[in-house]
Formats: structure tokens, C-alpha cells, sequence
DNA sequence: CATGTAAATGTTATATTATTACATAGCGTT
DNA sequence: AACGCTATGTAATAATATAACATTTACATG
């Protein structure tokens, strides 16, 4: 179980908005979407972000530029995050598969690196588009 | 064995300069070192950047906005890539594991989405960073 | 060779995404 | 109250990327 994080005025705000998107939001249209809650500069907005992404509420959708609310009501895998976009309908949605997360945690190369977070991004078509 | 392509002007110009970074180039960066051979727009550079995007030649890296020429000399795997990152140093090199690619490649799960494309990124510490 | 067509180029302007710098406010601890 | 930490507010600007339009080049094929 992961501590509960009490999320400040503005970092409430925007997660709420995140939350409630059936798709990502980039980070001007959720500005333009909180403007009238009194949230008027671009870095309010970034600073929210990176303390959302920081504990893991929402991820950064890196290919789009755009943030999604975290998927995994266990999170805290916010270090292992898989996604999967409708290059379509630009749908996307958090994979949490057990497996591959397992494999991918566990994953070492002959670089001598150790990795302790990764992000992967699988593109193609969904069901919908791929019958249209 | 890939067909090769042959690079216009502008592609050429930008791939040797891109081929010859030991670390990935952002776009701007790139922009300014190919204005002395006339390259003076930055739509210049991003569509040379597409291209050579797409025939494999380089890839982006999502997370950083950069872009670095392809490791895999019998590449074919600009829709595979995967690639890790020092967090410290910001080293990027290419992953080239054959169980791994065979794994994500095949991966599919109960989405009933067919993935076509993946890109991967590996956070961590370099062995460098590591032992300093 | 003429002509059609796809790819590439050039140029200006502008849109989009993100950060720097600095000042102020709230809140819990000692 | 004084301190440290987190969050907030505000203005300016940096960094990344694309739109729109005009022109040129490469090259296949009639």
C-alpha cells in the first residue's frame, strides 16, 4: 500500500481534470480548462504536472506531449509505465500486464547498466479503427 | 538486406552530422551546425528529420527531443526500437537484444490491438555515473 | 525530348511546448 | 517567532515544431 498523498489546491484542480478526460490533454488545453478556476500561467500548470508525475497520479504520454491519469488504482509504477496508441483515433490506454512488466523490470543488457525505470509506448491500430 | 536509399541534399547534410555525434542532437543544435552549408530554417531540418526518420536512418528519442543515427548497421527496426539512458550523463545508446525485440514484437494483449510499432526507453545510471 | 508527377527545397510567419527568474504565501516544526 | 520546505503568482522568454505558399529537382514514361 502507497502513502496517501494530500495534493495541493492546484495540483487538485488539474488532477481532477486529467482524471476525468476519456483521452490525454496536452498542457495548454488543460490550462485553457483552468483558467477559470484562477490557474492562469503556463508554469502553474507544468508545475502541477511534474508534482502529479512525480507521485505517480498521472504519466507524460512522451510521443504526444500529453499527460494521462494513472491507470493502476494500485500504482506506483510510475518507474514502469506501458502504453498502448491508436495511431488512428489516437486513443490510448496504460497496459498493466503482469508479465511484462516483470520481464521488462528484470530486463539487463551486457551494458552494466541498471535500470530503475522505464517507459514504453506500442503503437497501432485499435479494434474500432482497424475495422473501419 | 534493406533496399538503399539514397539521401537528397539536405538529408545527407543532416544525417553526417547527426551519424557523427557520439550523443543525440537536438534539433535547433543541429540547425546551427548546418546554416554554414545553407541550411538556414528549422522546417529544413525537421523535414530532413522525418525522412530520415522514416527509412530508418536515425530515431527520436521521445523523452529528450533528440535524435541520433541509427546503431544497427542492418537496421529495418525504426518500428522497434529501444534504447537506454543515463540519467546522470545523458549517454543514449541503442539496445540491440534479439530475445527482447522477439518479445515486444510479439506481445499482445487482451485489447484486441495489433501493435505494428514500439519505442522503449531504459532509465538508469551508466557504469560511469555509477561509480562516481 | 517533352511532359507529368512525386519528392525535395526555400522562405516567412506562427503555433506549441516548456523553463528561467524573481517575489510572495502557507504550513508544520522547533 | 524563526526556520525550512512546499506551493503559489507573475512576467518574460526559450525551445520545439508546424502551417502555408512558392519554386525547383529528379526521374519515369509517352
Amino acid at each position: 500500500m502507497q502513502k496517501q498523498q494530500t495534493l495541493s489546491r492546484n495540483q487538485k484542480i488539474i488532477f481532477d481534470l486529467i482524471d476525468k478526460s476519456p483521452e490525454p490533454m496536452k498542457a495548454y488545453s488543460i490550462l485553457f480548462n483552468v483558467q477559470k478556476k484562477g490557474i492562469k500561467a503556463p508554469l502553474q500548470v507544468y508545475r502541477a504536472l511534474d508534482k502529479l508525475i512525480e507521485i505517480g497520479k498521472i504519466h507524460k504520454i512522451e510521443s504526444r506531449n500529453a499527460f494521462i491519469a494513472c491507470q493502476n488504482s494500485s500504482c506506483q509504477i510510475s518507474k514502469a509505465t506501458a502504453f498502448s496508441i491508436c495511431e488512428s483515433c489516437e486513443n490510448v490506454s496504460e497496459i498493466s500486464n503482469s508479465k511484462l512488466s516483470k520481464y521488462l523490470s528484470n530486463f539487463s543488457d551486457d551494458s552494466g547498466m541498471k535500470y530503475s525505470k522505464y517507459n514504453l509506448e506500442f503503437f497501432g491500430l485499435c479494434k474500432k479503427c482497424k475495422s473501419k
